[in-house]
DNA sequence: CGAGAATGAAACGGTAGCGTAACGATCTTG
DNA sequence: CAAGATCGTTACGCTACCGTTTCATTCTCG
């Protein structure tokens, strides 16, 4: 599983994902925006506000505004704990999963076309 | 050169630099800052603000601008090309160059943590 | 020269992000 | 059942980004 990247495969990566990814895709995520859609679709459910905010270490209104913003993207859902009310689980979309699985595509594309 | 990735190792090394590079640095470049930033870096000089703005698919105040915040960082410098004065000859920094080895580390040491 | 093209920056109105602080709703606990 | 803790959101003032348009400067070329 483990991978062994030089640092100009690693930058170079970065840097042909990044091009292509703001090339292809109007959306501007920021690296918050990314980071907490990453944890949402790669980490075991259930998230929420708190959760996330302390594994990122951000304050929690940082993560309101990113589920706001990318909640109006269609790319994720939110919905209240029926168990505690006060909770909020946050829940992943048809619309965000095709999005992760594009953005998956084109780091493999490009990953595998370095140096060329 | 080329680099095989599975699904899972492309968004999952995504993840985890997304996620660490949140939790370690407080700058929260947007994807397009840190696709120009890397061009300028990866890619042998001279960069224009037109140049970037053609290779990245944006409009130039989009590059004069994310010049503009990532110069009030230290991460890039800008001058008056003397050849022909209208130009803008955007250089490389210590700052920059210090920032970018930073990432590349992190990169390659989350790379060969994956699965773990 | 003088007219037009080209370059990067600035202006403009609008949107979205930030950190801090305050808030209502809900649960927990003594 | 009241007092306090906890959760997510909202409010506030601010900064930064957006796209479009306009601008000053500089070069090119007839």
């Amino acid at each position: 599983m483990a991978l062994d990247l030089t640092p100009s495969q690693a930058l170079g990566l970065w840097h042909a994902v990044s091009v292509g990814q703001v090339m292809v895709d109007g959306r501007d995520l920021t690296l918050r925006q990314m980071a907490i859609l990453l944890e949402i679709y790669l980490v075991p459910p259930p998230h929420t506000v708190r959760g996330l905010a302390a594994k990122l270490g951000v304050t929690k209104p940082v993560i309101t505004r990113a589920l706001d913003t990318m909640g109006a993207m269609g790319l994720v859902d939110r919905i209240r704990d029926d168990k505690d009310k006060r909770n909020v689980v946050i829940r992943r979309t048809v619309g965000g999963a095709l999005y992760l699985e594009k953005f998956g595509d084109l780091i493999i594309q490009l990953g595998r076309n370095l140096g060329r």
